[in-house]
DNA sequence: GGACCCATGTAAATAGTTACATGATTGC
DNA sequence: GCAATCATGTAACTATTTACATGGGTCC
């Protein structure tokens, strides 16, 4: 469960109130990571019943209160400990791939739509990722070293969105001049 | 829900047991779905309470009896439906990216054995790819089109490999000379 | 006799999404 | 008064994995 380790993550850096997280998921991690509020506050509950942190009350007047999410010794621990455990591959699951590999019953006409709608979602992917949407946030970085390791993430997944998008059109090309469609 | 719409997809060119399809998933498709064998079972029964197939027993002797699924009209009718069905960005998950964000509290040397541990992993998947594993099933082709659509598929899989395993050898490359490790 | 493949299932747990639900405060 | 943001939660459902469970037949 990566959600959890995320979220001990961001308490290492800082203490955090599941609304804060939730927002963070969006702008700061997004684009590797998602989850939703209520998958937040279920497994920030799950964390305090684990001892990995702790939660503190904060009374609010110019808003609704909040609960504070402090970091426990046991979940820095925690936290150290999942950091460097082995990569276990994923089961993988490509909803895209599935269409295509059946797409035997479907028109040429089908097919090019297919793929053409894919690789604008993918272009729209890129243009989010490219925005400074998720760099913003990166001038929180503690160093050239993390500010390395955020840049490196987010090339990942724009490197990986290039390629999809490389090999959409090329799909594309080679299925027209098979097809003539 | 893929799963449902790969099963439609392969029994749109065959009838097939759970067990057939359990090793369809392995060796065929496993590359970018994967299914055990106890969510193919459950599926399947789904899919014939759907009325989107029907079940055949067929007593065997030589081994144990088994349970022929075909697709049906109403089968083949939602499976082209859903072929059509435009691609919705999946919610993102990349647990190597989690670790790699969060990084900042490892040491260097840790920070490597991270990444080459993953590059050993994508160098093992590529090595899987690129096997007579996968593509020996591709005889089955019907026509140069579908072959053409199941070598696309593979090839999508290749590609991202391909690119995640560059990445990594640039990431782990950078880390070196920033941090001398 | 034992390993291995064939064949099917259930149960329990984990992970995640979507919908339902409430209420305060701020700024227009 | 209304929209937007802040803030937290529960319930129901969907998807998936892991573990438990059984039993026949073949081949060495």
């Amino acid at each position: 469960m990566s959600l959890k380790h995320a979220l001990l993550g961001f308490l290492s850096m800082d203490s955090f109130s599941g609304y804060d997280l939730k927002h963070y998921f969006e702008e700061q991690v997004g684009f590797f990571w998602t989850a939703t509020h209520s998958q937040i506050y279920r497994t920030l509950d799950g964390l305090v019943g684990e001892g990995l942190a702790r939660v503190e009350r904060v009374v609010q007047h110019d808003r609704p209160n909040k609960k504070l999410y402090h970091l426990t010794d046991a979940g820095q621990e925690e936290l150290q400990d999942w950091l460097v455990s082995p990569y276990a591959v994923p089961p993988v699951h490509h909803t895209l791939l599935v269409q295509l590999f059946f797409a035997q019953e479907l028109e040429d006409s089908e097919v090019v739509e297919l793929l053409e709608d894919y690789a604008e979602r993918l272009q729209e992917q890129l243009e989010l990722y490219r925005s400074e949407a998720f760099r913003a946030h990166f001038e929180k970085a503690r160093g050239k070293r993390e500010l390395f390791l955020w840049y490196r993430t987010l090339d990942n997944v724009v490197s990986v969105a290039e390629t999809e998008l490389a090999w959409v059109q090329q799909t594309l090309r080679g299925f027209r001049d098979l097809t003539g469609a």
